[in-house]
DNA sequence: TAGGCCATCTGGTCCT
DNA sequence: AGGACCAGATGGCCTA
């Protein structure tokens, strides 16, 4: 899986609870132990008056040390489930996630992607989370210039009074999504000052357009649509065919 | 070897 | 009270 990507392997060390316990062990005495510095005190371990107050009852070292463990693995879970939805997006970049422990990324070559945005590490290694993050954002924010780009061409159309019958459907003609960006900065609500190419957010400011086909936008679960027509980030249009759970909290 | 990236442990805080 | 979330610390692995 996508936790196991990493080559060291790390869950291993811990998938021992007695490993683990070994190292709490160690921990409780009260040496200064691998992970946490931050805890070199133990769950017994604070007992100043502007502490935490201590439980209402004395655990014993047993019990501290299944509580502890207990935590740790529910951290452990946390964190996995947060790789599994990393990977997940990462699917959906496939011509960056092209490590071998990206299953989706299996056939895709190292290639340089002409809209890499500066500081993404090269094509044919793994993004990083950092990486997947940004390039996601980048990506949501194309999507939606392309969207208001294709409303401006429907409006454009209805104006002359060409279309089906003449008729537009008025939700895409409406505009009405709230297509915001983090607060600050621009709402995408004008596709002329958004949408020439040396203000998309995903292409070098230098780079050319150019007529050539694009990487390979597909991947396991995601089906590639024709390009987008607008000529801007030929960025095809990505479906899932089977729809992502939403993780309620 | 330095730096980047990551997994894990841990204590603290907030929420249900 | 218990779980989720967060951030700091640490050590391992990999690459330039």
């Amino acid at each position: 899986m996508q936790a196991m990507s990493s080559p060291g392997c790390r869950e291993q060390a811990e998938s021992s609870p007695q490993q683990g316990m070994r190292r709490m062990v160690k921990l409780a005495v009260g040496g200064s132990m691998g992970g946490g510095g931050a805890g070199v005190v133990g769950l017994q371990g604070l007992q100043g008056p502007q502490r935490v107050p201590r439980p209402s009852r004395e655990l014993s070292v047993e019990e501290q040390q299944e509580l502890r463990r207990k935590i740790n693995s529910r951290e452990r879970k946390r964190m996995q489930d947060l790789n599994v939805a990393m990977d997940a997006l990462r699917e959906v970049m496939v011509p960056y996630s092209s490590s071998p422990s990206s299953s989706s990324a299996v056939g895709i070559g190292p290639q340089q992607h002409p809209y890499l945005p500066p500081g993404m590490p090269p094509a044919g290694r793994r993004l990083s989370k950092i990486s997947t993050l940004v390039l996601a954002r980048n990506y949501i924010l194309l999507l939606g210039s392309s969207l208001q780009e294709m409303r401006r061409l429907l409006g454009e159309v209805s104006s002359v009074g060409v279309g089906i019958n003449g008729n537009i459907p008025r939700l895409l003609l409406a505009g009405g999504w709230p297509l915001l960006t983090t607060p600050g900065q621009f709402l995408l609500t004008s596709p002329d000052t958004h949408l020439s190419p040396s203000k998309c957010s995903l292409m070098p400011q230098n780079a050319p357009l150019t007529q050539e086909e694009p990487p390979a936008w597909g991947a396991r679960g995601v089906t590639t649509m024709p390009l987008c027509p607008c000529g801007v980030c030929r960025i095809p249009r990505v479906v899932h065919s089977t729809p992502a759970p939403r993780f309620p909290k």
